[in-house]
RNA sequence: GCCACCAUAGCUCAGCAGGUAGAGCGCCUCACUUGUAAUGAGGUGGCCGCGGGUUCGAUUCCUGCUGGUGGCUCCA
């Protein structure tokens, strides 16, 4: 047997090594800067801790607390750290699981009662002890009969339940007298973790099961570098300040009432218009791109939802239907049956195809009331809803035209980065597996023809067929999920629809549902949040805001009022008799984007001076040039 | 729906160990006639979310409901 094992590292250079090196004494060896920054290491695919020994030759990567990878370790071992000190506070603490998460780590636990915000000081507290005390975190592998010895004694219920479960080698991490079931990595000690934050509590089901008991979830977030946590809490703050819930008060956009109901969105005048210039756009772009407009009832004998199956599948999220003259009449949770029915109203030709309808369809489904959220969970809303009906040697050029399309149009808002995901087919599905298989190739083949990198989520269709989703993310890297591009194989077989082919005979459909922003309500939750209220000129309620200096200038405002109003620019005149910094603030408060200061200058010189929101003064403008300057960036639909 | 927390003026929030309430902003009036993010003074404004209970007395304590917040579950 050698003395030394080969070391393989990411350039393909490597070394050897005395037979048990750990990854520290390795990182050690190869420069002092990386011994210090990496937290973890993978050697052979495997994340292993940067104090275990290696015994055979391998491939090593290290991972700092800039990487993704360093940074799950990071959490993770604070995770540890934090039940070490619930479990101090709490002796009868119950443990569930303590998972690393996208932007920090979360411990569910039960206590026997409810903890407080007072109860995270004490755990941080607690915590920060544990952390100065220096313990190494140490990994033992041991026997099944082991560990449920071991966490027997301990009493952790949960942790045996999950043993249960649990399949080929089991390890436990300990630092200090604090021991947990973990497959790890782990930091080497706790002294690593430097500044952290428990965030919030809230409930959680174990092991995400609504008819298990509920744990108490705690968060929380660490890091290295004191800039690095007072970044993210600042991060933090600033989703804060761009929440649509608190901007929707602060601009007059809309608003939700008890009385009117829960779910329920009442749009506001400033947010109305908003609405109807995306409506207007939207509409506009659809007919461009070869779609037919159609509009709908928003109530439907129930009948129609037996045809289209949806209330087999889905009647615990519709509202209950109502009975007139002995009908009983369903309220819509979706669109498509009814296109179905204009499909339906006359025979179609293979020379009609594709069709594409589309509609901003209002629909309303009954949401559990503790996911309602602002505009982003609502019961009543409107679809920005096409269905395309076409021949399967059609589908993939109409997913291509459908990803297009939503390209252009979420670019036009500014959202030009995505999230793609490609789910596939569920255990429970309708249709052939080949017509399945078929229908996925599409999908896939059109992503990939647009090169637009995309993940697969397996077994996540919807009964009815393979399905694109789309997030969009916003200006601070958030995803929110937008677009959805389905085939459906249930639909156009259960309202039999056809076509005659070519051949003269009947044929069946493929059909398409596709929503590029999702919902008018959601869409418009993510708008505000992305531009924090900001909205671009071409979006803004009030365009320009003319603010005369005294009340002698206010004739002369009035007249450049009009002259504005008459270029198609949305102006207000504030003639309240206020100081001009205070009418200033006040603008930019409701983020008016275009300010003009109007004073004996600038009537003696027939100009006016402009203030741009956030930038400040611009100095003076020919009336005309900011005319001019205004209406191409709403005729542009300029994002800034 | 579940766990926890919350609900006081249009908004943000204070207060009450149980004796029907207060600030700032807003709004209105007046004065000031103002040059790039808050002029001053005065005034207006509340069934202390809704119902029930305990109590001599409840905005305060208990309870049910409604609504909201953070998550969980769900999201055709």
């Amino acid at each position: 047997m050698s003395e030394y094992i080969k070391i393989i590292f990411p350039d393909d250079t490597d070394r050897e090594f005395a037979k048990r090196s750990t990854p520290s004494d390795i990182a050690e060896q190869i420069s002092r800067k990386l011994s210090q920054q990496a937290i973890v290491a993978k050697f052979n695919d495997r994340m292993v801790d940067m104090n275990r020994p290696l015994d055979s030759d391998g491939r090593i990567v290290f991972y700092t607390a800039d990487d993704p990878e360093g940074l799950d370790t990071y959490w993770h071992s604070t995770s540890h750290v934090m039940a070490h000190a619930i479990k101090k506070l709490f002796p009868e603490a119950n443990f569930g699981f303590g998972p690393a998460i996208d932007h920090g780590f979360y411990y569910d636990v039960e206590v026997g009662r409810t903890l407080t915000p007072e109860d995270l000081e004490k755990i941080e507290k607690v915590m920060q002890e544990i952390i100065d005390s220096d313990k190494p975190f140490k990994r033992r592998v041991v026997t099944r009969d082991e560990a449920i010895e071991l966490f027997s004694e301990r009493n952790e219920k949960f942790k045996l339940e999950h043993i249960q479960t649990l399949e080929g080698e089991l390890s436990v991490y300990g630092e200090g007298d604090f021991i947990d079931l973990c497959s790890g990595p782990h930091l080497v000690s706790t002294k690593q973790i430097k500044y952290f934050k428990l965030l919030n509590i809230s409930g959680a089901y174990w092991k995400g099961d609504e008819s298990n008991p509920m744990l108490q979830r705690i968060y929380g977030i660490s890091f290295p570098k004191k800039s690095q946590l007072d970044d993210y809490l600042h991060k933090l703050e600033e989703a804060r300040k761009r929440d649509h819930r608190r901007l929707g008060k602060e601009l007059d956009l809309f608003s939700i009432n008890e009385t009117v109901g829960a779910g329920l969105i009442l749009w506001h005048p400033n947010g109305a218009l908003i609405r109807k210039l995306i409506e207007d756009f939207w509409k506009d772009e659809h007919l461009k791109a070869g779609y037919e407009l159609v509009n709908t009832p928003h109530i439907a004998r129930l009948n129609l939802w037996e045809v289209s199956g949806h209330l087999d599948f889905y009647s615990e999220s519709m509202f209950k239907p109502n009975e007139m003259d002995n009908v009983q009449y369903q309220i819509k949770p979706m669109n498509c049956p009814f296109h179905l029915a204009i499909y339906k109203s006359r025979t179609r030709s293979y020379r009609e195809l594709p069709i594409r309808w589309a509609e901003l369809g209002t629909v309303y489904r009954y949401e559990r009331s503790g996911v309602l959220h602002g505009l982003l969970r609502v019961r009543g809303f409107t679809q920005d809803d096409a269905h395309i009906f076409c021949r399967p040697d059609q589908l993939e050029d109409e997913i291509l035209r459908c990803l297009n399309f939503n390209t252009y149009i979420l670019k036009t808002f500014g959202f030009e980065n995505y999230d793609v995901y490609l789910s596939t087919r569920p255990d429970n599905y309708v249709g052939t597996v080949e017509n399945w298989d078929k229908a996925t190739e599409a999908l896939k083949s059109a992503l990939e023809k647009l090169g637009l990198a995309y993940s697969i989520d397996p077994g996540e269709g919807v009964f009815y067929g393979p399905k694109i989703d789309i997030k969009i993310k916003d200006v601070l890297d958030r995803a929110w999920q937008c677009t959805t591009i389905q085939v459906d194989f249930n639909e156009p077989e259960r309202f039999d629809i056809t076509y005659r082919g070519q051949d003269g005979h009947d044929q069946r459909p493929i059909m398409v549902h596709r929503a590029l922003m999702g919902s008018l309500e959601r869409f418009f939750g993510v708008l505000i949040e992305n531009y924090g209220g900001a909205f671009p000129v071409w979006l803004s309620p009030v365009q320009v805001i003319l603010l005369p200096i005294t009340d002698s200038h206010l004739e002369h405002a009035e007249i450049l009022r009009e002259r504005l109003v008459d270029s198609g620019i949305r102006v207000k005149l504030d003639d309240r008799s206020e100081k001009i910094g205070y009418k200033i603030r006040d603008a930019e408060m409701q983020k008016i984007p275009y300010m003009c200061i109007i004073g004996d200058k600038e009537i003696a010189e027939a100009t006016i001076s402009v203030r741009k929101r956030k930038e400040g003064d611009l100095g003076s403008f020919n009336v005309q040039d900011f005319i001019d300057r205004v209406t191409h960036e709403i005729s542009t639909k300029q994002i800034t």
